[in-house]
RNA sequence: GGCCCCUUCGUCUAGUCUGGUCUAGGACACCAGGUUUUCAUCCUGGUAACACGGGUUCAAAUCCCGUAGGGGUCACCA
């Protein structure tokens, strides 16, 4: 395999030689002629989003379904915004997502990547540390690469050839010919030589002497051989910038082969439903209506402030809290101190987002898969295996598409009712553990068999992970700390309808409930309701209600059976007692 | 504002290149009915779109022009 190094003596022999293996001929979308190189070049100034995740997807599947390389290289040029740990998180959610490179940095540990939820002990990794980054291109870092004088070289060249001067410190390319050049997915682009202006590829002093995006991008891309050119659209018009550089490249060093414009493939963006892109920023704004309505519950702004700040922990001050809220900051943190205090989740945003909110991978990577690209046909949920065989690039849209999270959720609880039970239970389990700590501990998740009858019960109606944790809390509450109220049109009905029958017949059941084992309660308890709904002629729902209220205090639980199985003789018993109590104080004061 | 790009049900989209088979198909959401001890699931049915205006043609969602709306970009950010 040749290797990347360019000769900055002048030697300019091709550096692809004939010994790289033709094309397959069925290989129409490799125009270039050589093996399919895609890459994901993340900057990293934050988490991964959704719409970089979508993008690291299709360069994935590209490079899969032809055979191809898939590289990751971090774009970490801008001094000022990147940090070290959104390089881990980057990995840590690709990781996740199972998007693993062939080359480039990797997350170190793979069993992470299920999903688990659990905190990843990376205290000893260093994304930077060389010997993790595969591949024979050298670091995937662009400061390391910069650091090695890399791009340096090539500005020198641009330098000599007079293709590019010295302007306040910083380096310009000129810019005076039209450019022209096809995208796979938008077509035909020309700019006109007028439209198109100087452009700087060195920066000052202040930016470190580092190379801008735009230059990196191309000498890493000629480089690393990169074949497919897979971003999101924003690019669509820099691109004019980087087909200028390749051609310059390519005809002051004489290596047409080196710097052969790659295939361009930029993609649409992702919405929100209301019209704007999708970004981080989309989490303060949330957060700040929310605030703005909880404040305009107080008889004046400043009360209301003083009313969210009270509530908020000691070391966000009200200068903070205002600041936010005239869009001052759009600080990530503060936004969810606030959705927590006021009891409501934020957009999810990241790909981390939706794995804490109860996501699975698997719905996750189809939806989005499915947001710009489609099979041709009506399959709309399929696995990996399946994209990596079909994914092509005509088939990418060329409008924007807003990510619709109903749809999302649909496919997430398709996902978890096709979750075989075992797995399903695991994911339960982990998800318990890491976000449901209160339930992880008790002795529902505890006990084996009362697990599983929870998780069986659950399964089928679940569309987020945590969600039967949420409508089942019940479970876990204190016998006396459920309460009663008997106004809902459904609990009025099911207890106080027909005279009071429901209170009648919890009475009816109590007393035959009393005599039942406690060990296999629940079954032993179904039993006894059917045999006295058969006995009294009074079909089973009438009987079934009045307990569900009596245990949970609502109109809905998992089946009768799991549900007091779950909650034991003692606690079934207790409530239906306070349950029967308060249904007569309820009916005597409604009658007085 | 200049330049580039986009425009089919509320949303994601099929169909557009290679006009007729499109009285425009699927999915989510929504509505109605059915199954079910609640909820959920499941089943059946329904509402709902070719942005607008011209042109070309025997025939246009499909081709051409214009208008409107939307997005992107015009940084020593990527």
């Amino acid at each position: 395999m040749a290797r990347c190094s360019w000769r900055p003596g002048g030697s300019n022999g091709p550096r692809r030689t004939a010994t790289i293996p033709p094309m397959p001929a069925e290989n129409s979308t490799s125009p270039t002629g050589r093996p399919v190189v895609t890459r994901f070049a993340p900057s990293p100034t934050g988490a991964l989003h959704i719409g970089g995740a979508r993008t690291a997807l299709f360069a994935w599947a590209f490079a899969r379904k032809h055979q191809g390389r898939f590289i990751l290289r971090i774009e970490d040029t801008d001094l000022k915004r990147s940090s070290p740990e959104s390089t881990k998180g980057i990995l840590r959610d690709l990781g996740w997502l199972g998007l693993f490179s062939d080359e480039g940095p990797k997350y170190p540990c793979g069993k992470h990547g299920c999903g688990c939820g659990k905190a990843v002990d990376d205290a000893g990794f260093d994304p930077y540390d060389r010997g993790r980054q595969l591949g024979d291109n050298g670091p995937y870092f662009q400061s390391q690469r910069a650091a090695d004088g890399l791009y340096d070289r090539y500005v020198q060249v641009l330098l000599d050839a007079g293709k590019a001067y010295e302007d306040d410190g910083a380096v310009r390319f000129r810019m005076d010919k039209d450019i022209a050049f096809t995208d796979a997915v938008y077509g035909d682009i020309t700019v006109k030589a007028d439209d198109l202006e100087d452009f700087i590829i060195r920066k000052g002093a202040d930016g470190g002497k580092l190379p801008t995006f735009h230059f990196a991008v191309v000498v890493d891309d000629a480089l690393m051989e990169v074949t497919h050119v897979i971003r999101g659209q924003e690019h669509l018009t820099n691109t004019t910038k980087h087909a200028a550089l390749y051609d310059t490249l390519a005809e002051v060093t004489g290596d047409a082969a080196t710097w052969q414009r790659p295939v361009w493939v930029h993609t649409p963006s992702i919405m929100n439903p209301g019209g704007s892109k999708m970004s981080k920023r989309d989490k303060a704004r949330f957060a700040r209506d929310k605030a703005e309505e909880f404040l305009a519950k107080h008889p004046t702004r400043e009360d209301g402030i003083a009313a969210l700040c009270q509530m908020m922990p000691n070391a966000i001050t009200a200068t903070h809290v205002s600041d936010f809220l005239g869009k001052t900051t759009d600080s990530v943190l503060l936004a969810s101190e606030i959705a927590g205090r006021l009891g409501f989740n934020l957009p999810e945003i990241e790909v981390r987002d939706f794995l804490v909110r109860g996501y699975l991978q698997s719905a996750l990577l189809n939806y989005i898969a499915l947001l710009g690209w489609n099979p041709g046909d009506d399959i709309e949920h399929f696995d990996l295996d399946f994209l990596c065989s079909k994914f092509s690039l005509e088939r990418i849209g060329k409008s924007n598409s807003t990510f619709d999270r109903a749809k999302l959720k649909d496919f997430n609880a398709q996902a978890i009712r096709g979750l075989n039970f075992g797995k399903f239970v695991d994911r339960m389990t982990k998800y318990a553990e890491a976000y449901r700590p209160t339930w992880y501990s008790s002795k529902i998740c505890k006990d084996v068999d009362k697990w599983q009858a929870f998780c069986g019960a659950v399964q089928e109606r679940t569309h987020l992970l945590p969600d039967p944790f949420e409508a089942n809390r019940f479970l876990l509450s204190d016998d006396e700390l459920i309460e009663y109220d008997f106004t809902p049109k459904p609990i009025r009905k099911a207890m106080m309808g027909n005279d009071g029958q429901g209170v009648a017949l919890l009475e009816e059941m109590l007393a035959a409930f009393e005599s039942l084992p406690a060990e296999g309660f629940g079954a032993a308890a179904h039993e006894t309701i059917n045999a006295l709904a058969e006995a009294s002629g009074i079909n089973m729902g009438k009987y079934a209600q009045p307990v569900r209220i009596a245990v949970s205090g609502g109109p809905v639980t998992p089946p009768i059976d799991v549900t007091l199985e779950l909650l034991g003789k003692g606690a079934t018993l207790a409530r239906m007692r306070r349950c029967v109590d308060a249904a007569k104080a309820h009916l005597a004061a409604a009658s007085g």
